[in-house]
DNA sequence: GCAAAAGTGTTCTAGGTACACCCATGT
DNA sequence: ACATGGGTGTACCTAGAACACTTTTGC
């Protein structure tokens, strides 16, 4: 039993994972086990332990329910409302990450709960606030495509401009002219030729493409 | 007392209340009058109440330091080291605040604690980490002002393009075109000629424009 | 009449957009 | 040989940057 002189609320991070796959943003949501919204989907998320950066207590999520590390993680924004959980004052900081295509395969199914990639095309019915936190990471993902290089946090090492381009297409959700985009991501900084080719059906190998993940994100024009 | 089965933080906000005076971007700062940080220089902010809105805390106290209200406020970021407060855990939920020119001697010494405006080129040693927390709402600040209209909200109810291109100059701290200033900021939706002039000085009457403050801003470009 | 800030257009430049064909491979 | 995605250059257009003089007032 911990005592205070004043109530205190309890502190969660919530984290809206985003990933492509199947030509379509997806976001990862856990089926909830336990009341409130029993049998409802909402974000993985959890309990800050008393000594946790509100970061770590992200981190800890996301490798919980995906596997995976090194990703981009970014606070999103804290919501507070006094009544957003029905069980006692809760105040959640949400972040949102960005899972490259080729790895998120590892595991979303980590506990007894079940973990589902959904497209934000046609979620469910979300618990507590949870459509409003999707709703805003989504937001701040399209800002950003425009004026940074945050989508190169989608790619596997080694990715084609072929492949980069479809997912700037899928998230923005138009078309693009080819030899403009590629005019474009090549004054990226960071985006390097390796030399190498892939082949991988009927037509001309690709040339390979890596880019310098320090785990930030540049800004551009 | 409050009893819980685990140990929860303390939530508090902290506000980066910024106003222009003497064409320098100034912040409201609080000399601490209580240990930790005795006799240091602080952000204004306080804890929130158990039953209380995050966003009506941080206005609650920057209506309790500044007695001004219906001013521009955004949540910052949320700072939640371990170890940021020497006392328990505490979580900041950091906002920031524009207070316009004409708003800013109300009242800057409501309580016993000494409330002063401090030049943001020469501020003090700050308590906590609220160097940090000054140091990204400035960054916020500079980048909102170059793809939105949130400069406005510096301005009183009435003002003329020459005061606009002042605290632009100001904030931006280069000199800027005047033909193209004007040129650019009458493209802005919401900003309006009154019609009326002020004549202050030994020189040609300004036109007095007015912004349609919503409490919102809007993005351009 | 002179000092001081208000007010006003045009030219130039750079970055973004539109657009069509050849290349290397698998079947 | 043909289908498939990879790869490349130029012309146009528009938005931002550079730039100088006239107007209205107070003293």
């Amino acid at each position: 039993m911990y005592h205070y002189d004043y109530p205190h609320p309890a502190i969660t991070t919530d984290i809206v994972i985003f990933t492509l796959a199947e030509n379509e943003l997806k976001v990862l949501l856990i089926e909830r086990s336990n009341e409130p919204y029993k049998g409802r989907w909402a974000l993985p998320g959890g309990f800050v332990d008393i000594d946790e950066d509100l970061e770590s207590a992200a981190l800890r999520e996301l490798k919980e329910e995906t596997g995976v590390t090194g990703i981009y993680l970014e606070q999103l924004y804290t919501f507070g409302k006094p009544n957003r959980d029905p069980r006692e004052r809760v105040i959640s900081v949400a972040y949102y990450a960005l899972v490259p295509i080729d790895k998120l395969h590892i595991k979303p199914d980590s506990d007894a709960s079940k973990a589902e990639w959904h497209a934000c095309s046609s979620l469910p019915d979300l618990a507590f606030d949870h459509p409003q936190i999707v709703s805003l990471a989504r937001d701040r993902l399209a800002a950003k495509m425009d004026y940074s290089t945050i989508a190169l946090h989608f790619m596997p090492d080694k990715f084609t401009l072929g492949e980069l381009q479809r997912v700037y297409e899928t998230i923005k959700g138009t078309p693009l002219d080819k030899r403009n985009f590629r005019k474009r991501v090549l004054t990226f900084n960071g985006i390097n030729d390796t030399g190498e080719k892939r082949r991988d059906g009927k037509h001309r190998p690709a040339r390979l493409y890596t880019f310098n993940t320090t785990g930030t994100i540049e800004f551009i024009k």
